[in-house]
DNA sequence: TTCTCTACTGTGAACGCTCACAGAAGCATG
DNA sequence: CATGCTTCTGTGAGCGTTCACAGTAGAGAA
């Protein structure tokens, strides 16, 4: 009644079926299983032989339900409209996450909360213990879900530097302030003086470090700070054409840009194009990420690198780690200038 | 011991507290939350209530312990490189296909097959009974994995027609030869009639398909098949780019062409645009997918839309199904033709 | 010898749920 | 009144694992 018509999976072995066939018993083979402390070498080998011939794959379910663990994490994606997900970034992010886990075999459940609705349900599922901790990306950084599940005291890893300060949230984040001090020095770097910006989100911690980075080294450099150089953004592309044509207009003899976000600097690019200026001999332009975006622009951008490798693997690290009973850390990796035909 | 420190979290209500609560029995509870069957209406609402009250969240490992079911399915994508996660078609798939199943309330596992290990890994714990179904996205359609999981019995449908024929897999997929004839009829209705085409792989249906629709309409309009026009590619930019070259150089009298994907026809617009062809005046351009790549070039891309929305639910649906006992089954999905600058 | 200590092994209980079954209650029919 | 049928409810068993505990064997010390 419940078999599949496909075919029909065989009943798989149990760890009762390894034990009698490694002439044992339960116990053995869950600790070999486990680590394989206080066990004959053996023993240790009979089990592993009968493992082997036998096919034998551990139980999950029935191991979690009396561990209390889930074994398995969960990749949270709040976002109200589809945004993120067309992000270039987004995949490497994920697909990063998905790899680091897999290394100890650990799955990983995909979640996105896109409505409300949604948002309650997913809220629901890893409060009752389904997911064993959360990595969480959330553009708006002020994301209540954080608070929520670390209240709820759900290990967390949020991708980006929170909003509050004192939340007390683990998360790992590029150095923003560091990637646009050198961004902004290089382009200084190349006699430009007249360099115009446009910004990420100023509610979000890395579009104001980006901004404040820009601003410190301009200071140090002596060069005044102009007002009219400087336009917000929201890291999309439509947000970079319309930033870098308010610029054009606001400081017709701007002749550098410090783009915060790749797809952004794509948009500025198309803008400057149709202004007639050309890149980078009239205006160099300097993005920020260094995402697919980035190589498929024309002239392709040079831009800051965020190590969304490491950055995945930093987010697991440290996501097992408070799993494990860590108290929550905050990672901060270097960025890298990456230098292309746009400057 | 295996308490975290990050506030520690209460040990949930089971199905016994509720059934406290409401002055019933654990059966009655159970009943109540499959489906409500053999149950009065008083117990109904008084579980209900207790249900709402304790804020009850199943277990479901100790369901699936149980059923045998695990009510969660696989996401599987097997590349050798990272090449679909690139692919901006994917991102949509993947996010259309979370939706469906929150839906049902189902959670989405995602696994990539990158390596031979990686592989290995997912197999032994997808046939291990972890999932009670994969969705399977791949891009060399000839992928053993099908086979191997059909024949372990494991519900399975693919995104895309799979090559071999006899194979009795379910799929997913759109009308790729109906597609390519409504672009090329377009094309043929501007009063081009030097349509080049660029493929698709040609050991994957989808190419051949596309290809096939070209050479139907074009022999339909009386139109001679001209072999120095038809040049195959690989989906990449980079393919598209080199085949656009080709053409030019085999024909340089070519006054159209139909690329079979949206990012070979980015790498084709880039080729013409150094060959110094207008697009549309010039040669008219026309793509496949509707990705966002496809408004992101320049001009923006008459294209073949996918209904990847569709194509994610049907999936979705089909695999529900199957698990359910029904027979694997083929779903091919009209497209639409997308008229932008390019044409 | 006897005791203690260490290294290892087996056993029952428990995790939270579903399922099969038994039984109760209500009602119509013989 | 007995019988059968339908609708509902409670109970025990069991899913496959881990964990705590008890127990065994062998080595070394008293």
């Amino acid at each position: 009644m419940t078999m599949s018509n496909t075919g029909g999976r065989r009943k798989p072995p149990t760890i009762h079926d390894v034990a009698r066939v490694a002439g044992v018993s339960r116990g053995t083979v869950s600790r070999v299983l486990n680590g394989g402390h206080y066990v004959s070498p053996a023993a240790q080998e009979a089990v592993n032989a009968a493992i082997r011939k036998t096919g034998y794959v551990v139980n999950r379910h029935a191991r979690s339900l009396i561990t209390g663990r889930s074994d398995s994490i969960g990749f949270l994606l709040t976002e109200p409209q589809e945004k993120l997900f067309e992000d270039p970034n987004f995949n490497v992010l994920l697909r990063g996450c998905t790899q680091a886990l897999a290394a100890h075999d650990i799955p990983l459940l995909l979640m996105v909360a896109g409505t409300e609705d949604e948002r309650r349900r997913i809220m629901r599922y890893i409060t009752a213990g389904h997911v064993d901790g959360v990595l969480l990306v959330s553009s708006h950084s002020g994301d209540p879900v954080a608070e929520q599940l670390r209240d709820a005291g759900v290990p967390l890893v949020q991708c980006g530097k929170p909003m509050g300060l004192g939340s007390k949230v683990s998360y790992v984040a590029a150095d923003d302030r560091d990637g646009a001090r050198d961004m902004v020095r290089h382009l200084l770097s190349l006699g430009r003086r007249r360099v115009g910006v446009v910004t990420g989100p100023l509610d979000t911690p890395g579009g104001v470090d980006r901004l404040a980075g820009y601003k410190e080294v301009l200071t140090e450099a002596g060069v005044e700070i102009d007002e009219r150089l400087i336009v917000s953004g929201d890291y999309s592309r439509a947000g970079g054409q319309v930033g870098a044509e308010r610029l054009l207009d606001r400081a017709p003899d701007m002749d550098a840009m410090f783009v915060a976000s790749d797809l952004m600097a794509q948009g500025a690019l198309t803008a400057l194009r149709r202004a007639g200026r050309r890149v980078p001999e009239d205006v160099a332009v300097g993005g920020f990420d260094d995402s697919t975006a980035a190589t498929e622009s024309v002239p392709a951008l040079t831009t800051i690198r965020q190590p969304y490798d490491r950055i995945s693997n930093e987010m697991v690290r440290v996501l097992l780690a408070q799993i494990g009973g860590e108290d929550p850390a905050a990672v901060i990796l270097p960025t890298e200038l990456v230098r292309r035909d746009s400057t």
